[in-house]
DNA sequence: CTCCTCACG
DNA sequence: ACGTACGTGAGGAGA
């Protein structure tokens, strides 16, 4: 069956540009917009093996659509000089690779691709469009899909027909008189004033079309009839504008558009040339001219790898090769680590790989490997060895020695990129492609273990893939400048991580279920009395329930609304709560039941049988900014703002008789931190005297005396600072204090007057981001923000406070890893008997014997504040008792 | 599997 | 004109 992919080249080489970090080769020319096209090029190619295929070009600036309208197109920002120059790079690589490209004078990419597709239409072959450009929906039909690149150039969402029903109940001929009433701001297509996407759909769901709409203006009234008269003719030749022209003249046959495979004589010099060396190896090309094997620009296929399934009778082999072996791979299976089961080991040298079963690691025939496993001086390679040290040791297998972890590496190379698994990796590094874990297993309810060999293959094939990238990202780390950050704060911290997790917090039952008795009665209380007071029983969990009789059945006035219905949340009913006393009521039960059922029996299902303790998993990998996460359960949010649910934390508990619960905080972390990288004078100064910072910026922000900031203006002041962290903007503040916005722009504008550090601090990051395309911690962890020079306001508006943002979150995280390793160590140098157990952003838990508790109280503050020498002073406090709520 | 809501720093 | 505060994880509802 044939199948002929079309691609707008202008729109994806666009999106590329703005997706992809700054890149440029040696010579300094800009490639990262050719680089990602490329990338998504080479993976259609994969995923959808196409028999025919293009790329057009918008040809030259006046179309005929400037015909009618002059303004086409106009506003628009000029095409960035970094990304111009690379459409003549990437129309010479389409060239050498073998993939036709098409251009025709006057005439839009969206007009050659409309033409073709309609021809394919007419014979009943089968097309898949790919751009970024809603617009394309208009060409959805029985054999034509669109494949809408969404995010960067990775995601894509896949619409026919049927999709676009779905997703608007219009058909894909009613797309255009979509665009014809709503307009487009980016091609400067006006559409009619003040109908955005919404008032058009609704519209056309009554009357069909835009002449539909026209024809029914007498049917409406009000504004809305008004705004569609007047401008009438805009919306007809809007309409006109959005019409992809299907009838170009094209010269062309279905034979120039034949695809079969990369031109492997030229595409590897091209890609060369480029210095796109990671593609290269992905398609084993040589940089010289044709390669050996497999350059079909299909996926590289699975190598050949000489792998050795280990029994009892082949074990000493394995040992004897001990010394050679510096990757591992330890399959588990499930997410949970403390709860999943090891299936086996991969080991892989350079020349060999080995793949040892579950039953024969746990055998005493294992013995030598096992201790070879928990030796420290044998380094070893892998992939998230944090969640194999666990869950080898639930096993009873000792694991040590973890010297590269290439989850973790990734990590810090990108850490936006999500969940970068082996597979992801293989394709950046240019390795053989894994299977998918879901295929080798299933998923699921299919989830099932394969026959050894299958299995055997699998798994060494994933130590491969790590030994094949550890020297990789060992460059890569050097040339970002986070080798350090590497080697001496994440890699130790990771395996304190898991001592932490080991060890657990002990949580006690029987209270906890008391607890839980409580809520129950009080939740019982308060749902009687709502459903009396509603006159109706219904589900108080659904919002939709709740929102249908707050809003019809009781006719409160709607404050907000959700994409899917009204909004109830606390905010909402907060404001609705002065016209019905249910409110209230509702409030209450909301608040206990979210205790009930997430802390009282969500924690009782995570309290372990086996020791009696909580055991979180805390994930190193996850948080853009540094910090980390936590799961299973998450101890990170365990109540404290309100005194109900702070009584959770009583059940939280040392688990020795005798032993305390130890807790320390930074005090202002992130405030220090931001007087440290902005050397702002005055907050320095705050700092240094060591004043109550949200009164003190009350005071320069208000021009008092320190006797005359009452409480109103010392909260203000505070949702300030805290607006400052998170990259201020006059919106946000203004919903925090429940003022104007105005109102909340001339307080920023104060607090920038008398804070000139900040302000420069503020100004001057955004720049650099916008400069170097990412932004940096004190420790140099590194956080990309492609979108900072994106021309859509809200994202480049986002990216912005990012940058403000994640320096500050980033190294107040960098700080409290920092103080845990240090911590380690001195509880080690001094061979103590105290536990680190938790860790929540910018506190530490320890559970210590009495006899240490004095040294403790000392030890643990002044760690922390010497984690990190700062130009103000940081400073932690230190609390103990006999459970975390005492703690405090 | 997505949405809403809410717990924490 | 645009429509948000930064970073997470979990539970329940309703498709």
């Amino acid at each position: 069956m044939d199948k002929l992919i079309l691609i707008d080249g202008n729109n994806i080489i666009y999106r590329a540009f703005f997706a992809m970090p700054p890149l440029t080769n040696t010579a300094g020319k800009p490639t990262n917009a050719v680089y990602g096209f490329t990338t998504m090029l080479l993976r259609l190619i994969e995923e959808q093996k196409p028999t025919h295929m293009i790329v057009a070009f918008d040809a030259g600036k006046v179309t005929f659509r400037h015909e009618g309208y002059q303004e086409y197109k106009g506003g628009r920002e000029k095409t960035p000089p970094e990304l111009s120059e690379q459409f003549p790079m990437l129309k010479e690589l389409l060239r050498d690779l073998g993939v036709p490209q098409f251009e025709i004078g006057s005439y839009e990419a969206d007009d050659i691709i409309g033409t073709i597709s309609r021809e394919a239409d007419e014979q009943g072959r089968q097309v898949l469009i790919v751009s970024g450009d809603k617009d394309m929906l208009q060409l959805a039909s029985e054999h034509t899909t669109i494949a809408l690149i969404r995010k960067g150039v990775t995601e894509v969402e896949i619409y026919g027909p049927e999709q676009i029903r779905e997703k608007y109940n219009l058909t894909p001929e009613q797309i255009i008189d979509l665009k014809g009433l709503m307009g487009d701001a980016s091609d400067n297509i006006p559409g009619v004033p003040g109908v955005g996407e919404k008032t058009a759909l609704k519209l056309l769901h009554q009357f069909g079309s835009v002449e539909g709409v026209l024809a029914g203006t007498s049917e409406l009234k009000g504004k809305m009839k008004e705004k569609l008269e007047a401008h009438a003719e805009d919306a007809v030749m809007s309409k006109k504008l959005a019409t992809i022209h299907r009838e170009v003249p094209l010269e062309h046959t279905w034979e120039d558009m034949v695809f079969t495979g990369l031109n492997k004589d030229t595409a590897g010099p091209a890609l060369a040339k480029l210095e796109f060396k990671s593609l290269l190896e992905r398609l084993s090309l040589s940089a010289n001219g044709p390669a050996g094997t497999g350059a079909e620009g299909d996926s590289t296929p699975e190598a050949e790898l000489d792998i050795t399934i280990i029994d009892e009778a082949n074990l000493d082999e394995l040992l004897t090769k001990l010394p050679g072996i510096s990757a591992l791979h330890v399959e588990t299976n499930g997410d949970n680590p403390h709860r999943s089961e090891v299936i086996g080991l991969a080991l892989s040298s350079e020349e060999r790989h080995y793949f040892v079963p579950i039953s024969l690691l746990k055998s005493p025939a294992a013995d030598q490997l096992r201790a070879w496993l928990s030796d420290e001086t044998t380094p070893k390679s892998g992939y998230d060895l944090h969640r194999a040290d666990l869950a080898l040791h639930w096993q009873g297998i000792p694991f040590a020695g973890a010297a590269h972890d290439v989850q973790l590496a990734a990590y810090l190379l990108d850490p936006t990129e999500a969940n970068q698994n082996l597979n992801d990796l293989t394709a950046k590094y240019g390795l053989p492609h894994l299977s998918a874990d879901e295929d080798v297993f299933g998923k699921g309810a299919k989830y099932k273990i394969p026959e050894l060999e299958v299995l055997g293959t699998h798994v060494a094939r994933k130590s491969a893939t790590v030994l094949g990238i550890v020297q990789k990202q060992q460059q890569e780390l050097i040339d970002t400048a986070m080798k350090g950050l590497f080697e001496d704060l994440e890699m130790p911290l990771s395996r304190i991580l898991a001592d932490m997790e080991k060890q657990g917090i002990a949580a006690h039952k029987e209270d906890l279920m008391e607890l839980g008795k409580e809520f129950e009665w009080q939740i019982s209380k308060l749902v009687t009395e709502i459903y009396e007071i509603c006159g109706t029983e219904f589900n108080l969990n659904s919002p939709k329930q709740l929102g249908e009789i707050l809003f019809v059945k009781l006719g409160l006035p709607v404050v907000k609304k959700t994409k899917t219905g009204y909004s109830t949340d606390a905010e909402v009913l907060e404001k609705l709560a002065p016209y019905h006393d249910v409110v209230r009521l509702i409030l209450q039960y909301r608040t206990i039941a979210k205790l009930q059922s997430t802390y009282v029996e969500g924690l009782l299902k995570e309290i372990s049988p086996v020791t009696g303790k909580v055991h979180t998993f805390y994930r190193q990998t996850i948080a853009a900014t540094g910090r980390l996460s936590s799961q299973f359960p998450n101890l990170q949010n365990i109540p404290i703002r309100l005194e109900e649910g702070r009584k959770i934390r009583k059940v939280f508990v040392p688990s020795e008789p005798g032993w305390s619960i130890l807790a320390a905080d930074y005090s202002q972390i992130e405030l220090r931190v931001l007087a440290h990288i902005s050397d702002d004078e005055r907050l320095k100064e705050a700092f240094l005297q060591d004043m109550d910072i949200h009164t003190k910026t009350a005071m320069d922000v208000f021009g008092v005396t320190a006797d005359q900031v009452d409480s109103n203006m010392r909260r203000s002041a505070k949702a300030v600072n805290f607006g400052i962290v998170y990259g201020i903007s006059d919106y946000g503040l203004s919903q925090n204090l429940n003022i104007t916005r105005k109102e909340a722009s001339h307080f920023i504008e104060q607090y920038f007057e008398v804070f000139q550090g900040v302000r420069r601090y503020m100004d001057d990051i955004v720049v650099e981001a916008k400069k170097k395309g990412y932004v940096t911690t004190l420790l140099e962890r590194r956080r990309y923000l492609p979108e900072i020079n994106a021309s859509n306001f809200n994202l480049r508006s986002f990216a912005e406070r990012t940058a403000m943002n994640t320096p500050i979150q980033g190294t107040a995280a960098d700080i409290i890893k920092l103080a845990m390793v240090h911590m380690d160590k001195a509880l080690f140098d001094r061979q103590l008997k105290s536990r680190m157990l938790l860790q929540v952003h910018d506190e530490l838990v320890f559970e210590v014997p009495a006899d240490e508790l004095e040294l403790m109280k000392t030890l643990l503050p002044e760690v922390m504040e010497g984690a990190l020498k700062l130009s103000v002073p940081l400073k932690a406090e230190v609390s103990y008792g006999s459970n975390w709520y005492e703690a405090k």
